[in-house]
DNA sequence: GGAGTAAGTTAGTACTCAATCACTAACTAA
DNA sequence: TTAGTTAGTGATTGAGTACTAACTTACTCC
């Protein structure tokens, strides 16, 4: 056994609870689930989080941020076509390094709506507030552009979903998508 | 009590259930659920139906084809620019008038990766083989441009999250997006 | 009008799962 | 060394849920 820190233990549930929301969503993944992953007890998880729902939460957050520091990492410096590649290319190596992500950002979306119904507005509300400070931190690289902004994660969603619908690299979906093939489709243009 | 043949019943649980995977996904949504909005004792889904897992995969399919045919009409006798317009306008109108298919879409997708790990590949199978023929229904209207159709269902996928995120209608985030208004930015590069 | 059939229900079972409680083991500071 | 704190566990509970079995009610055709 080996003793952590909340706090570290906390870090460790939420990468933990990432990869299996991004699996199962927020009702096809049991709190033990989570807790065998993290390689602790399941009602260890109560004290470290006040519920289910609040893990699901942390971990929303934290995939969120993820995303945003990825991109602007990627377009530190940078602007139009370069800053577009830059971030195209970082996102890529998201999908393929750490596909759970991607999943967990899916699963986050598509859970605002059962949330909404049952009266919780506040999840909506935060789920929004991260798309937007993520579509303001593409927006000022791709020199303030909304077409070439909305144009990219409209891209970014594509993939997404043709990511969790399991489609292999080789497919021809990806044709026209993958940046380098869809930058020479722009530059050839 | 309202008696039906079981055909037409089934046909009432897969809306119903259309309704409810979407709102919930498939392991938030209970089958009382279902038969509450069809109006029918739970027991009775499954003489309708072998199981829960056969109602989802009923209001999944139904969901495609539903998407298919709606592109194929709006674009029929179309092609290019104005098959590009015209099926963007109908989705549109689907997003508006009928939400919960396309939110059953996402709950679809994203119901791929848990049914894939859980060694159900056919699943998988059946959703990728829905997509590409959607794929091809808008391909050929496009003119069997590969960027074109590729960008048209990147823009298909947005929408998609975005209404699923609850993002009102008048939000700056559909700037850019609308069809009318998507259309205009192309004309006038 | 009664036999057969198709539509539908009530009652119940076996199981999963979030959350709680009462407890123990390891670290730390005086 | 000991008092107090922090990390962690095992047992359990109560609510929900997919699915079954046995029964009932309505329609149809001879």
């Amino acid at each position: 056994m080996v003793r952590m820190s909340a706090e570290e233990r906390r870090e460790s549930v939420i990468r933990a609870a990432t990869a299996e929301f991004g699996r199962g969503g927020y009702h096809g993944t049991s709190t033990e689930a989570i807790a065998k992953r993290v390689g602790v007890s399941q009602p260890y998880l109560f004290r470290l989080f006040p519920g289910k729902k609040a893990i699901f939460l942390a971990a929303a957050e934290r995939c969120v941020e993820d995303t945003i520091r990825t991109f602007a990492e990627a377009s530190a410096g940078l602007e139009g076509e370069e800053a577009l590649h830059a971030m195209a290319d970082a996102y890529t190596e998201v999908i393929t390094e750490r596909p759970e992500q991607l999943m967990m950002q899916m699963q986050m979306y598509v859970a605002v709506a059962a949330a909404e119904q049952e009266g919780d507005h506040e999840f909506g509300e935060a789920v929004r507030a991260g798309w937007m400070r993520l579509w303001d931190t593409v927006h000022l690289p791709l020199g303030a552009d909304v077409n070439e902004t909305t144009t990219f994660l409209a891209y970014g969603m594509l993939v997404n979903c043709l990511a969790g619908m399991g489609f292999p690299p080789e497919h021809r979906v990806w044709e026209g998508l993958y940046p380098s093939a869809r930058l020479k489709g722009r530059l050839e243009r």
